[in-house]
DNA sequence: GTGGTCTAGACCACA
DNA sequence: GTGGTCTAGACCACG
């Protein structure tokens, strides 16, 4: 369970949680069933406060990425059904893209990056 | 120069205005060396304090998206040198991805729908 | 934490703060990974609105002078990779010993100077 | 008369040009009753409005590095009899060796930046 | 308790 | 008329 959490930075501890995690899954490193660290142990293990974990995985189970099982704690859920992405994940993908533009990278550049950031993932 | 905000969203407002900035700039709506409307302007027509429209401003510039020429108020940079993209923005990038393929597309299904939203910017 | 501001001066608050802070971690008064006074405490010791120490921290910490630990506080960054100087800080020294120079100050006088106000500062 | 003017730089096209001069007449580019350019004529050639130059000037005849002359408009000053320096420049030197010292370098590093910088003014 | 965000409104510096 | 600065005070997000 490595994250990676940079203690100075914009984002939210506790979203920089939910979003590894959320990588995580996509990544397979975290596999469907599988049991996430005790809120207590993850918190131990990053030095960051319980209720923040807690956050996390709260946001995380709304989502639907986590299950709360009662033998187990906290566990990835099952694949969900395919459906239409989030309003949101699109409007940050739509900003990444534009700042991807800006930089220089062009139609193909994006193409292949997103392939293989993609391909990261699902391992 | 049409801004839809949520005043209700997590996103602070400042960053809101940041960001649809930066898409209309990849979009081609806005140009460079075009003008931008004047903090006053934007704000009224929002309804947002001046400050915070001059937050995302700063932040627009301090990104080099933009430049405050002294004269004549604020304008849309020229084109940027090609560099690396930023690490924020593959993280973000990454993020999205992960969240696209738990929502159940696969490697196809998020190729077209990157490049059809790529192909939404650029004119 | 003794700041001087003065109020009719044509530099802004905030950048005095920012400025005497600076020479506070060159002089060795704050040191790394000391925490500074929190935004409140520091408003009301100099009688400033906390917005503009607000604004003197946030542009410290965009220059890396600063850390926003999030657990934390605000604490001065650890040793900054030595780099190349700004070239904003060139541009404003040779303006300064133009000044002298102008002064009557020969070579051998802004050498001294100069080596006196840098021994003043490291401890 | 060359003058580099930044439009978008933080720091006003008078103290810009209010700069230069000086630099210039430290530099010996602009010896002493030397006659400058006219308000209109500085302005035409920069591009800026004629009050801004007028401010510049006006400046720098109440700091004493200009005169005016009824014959010939505007010189530069005869040298000033040696004085102490200006608290101004000192405070603005201390933060200038700040950020170099800051930026890594040591004290003999800012010595000869310092010499070879004086150096060149004075040609 | 910490910093971050936002408002309403004022004043100033700049061009 | 433009952006920049500042205030007083409020509310919220974060940990």
């Amino acid at each position: 369970m490595l994250l990676h959490l940079e203690f100075d930075s914009d984002i939210p501890i506790y979203q920089q949680i939910r979003d590894q995690i959320v990588v995580g899954i996509a990544d397979g490193r975290l596999r469907p069933g599988q049991q996430l660290p005790t809120i207590r142990a993850l918190a131990a293990e990053t030095g960051v406060n319980t209720m923040t974990v807690s956050k996390a995985y709260q946001l995380l189970k709304q989502e639907g990425y986590l299950q709360a099982d009662r033998r187990s704690g906290t566990v990835v859920s099952g694949r969900r059904p395919p459906g239409e992405p989030e309003e949101s994940t699109l409007r940050a993908l739509r900003v990444s893209l534009s700042e991807l533009r800006l930089a220089g990278l062009g139609k193909e550049d994006v193409a292949r990056l997103v392939e293989r950031l993609y391909a990261e993932g699902g391992k």
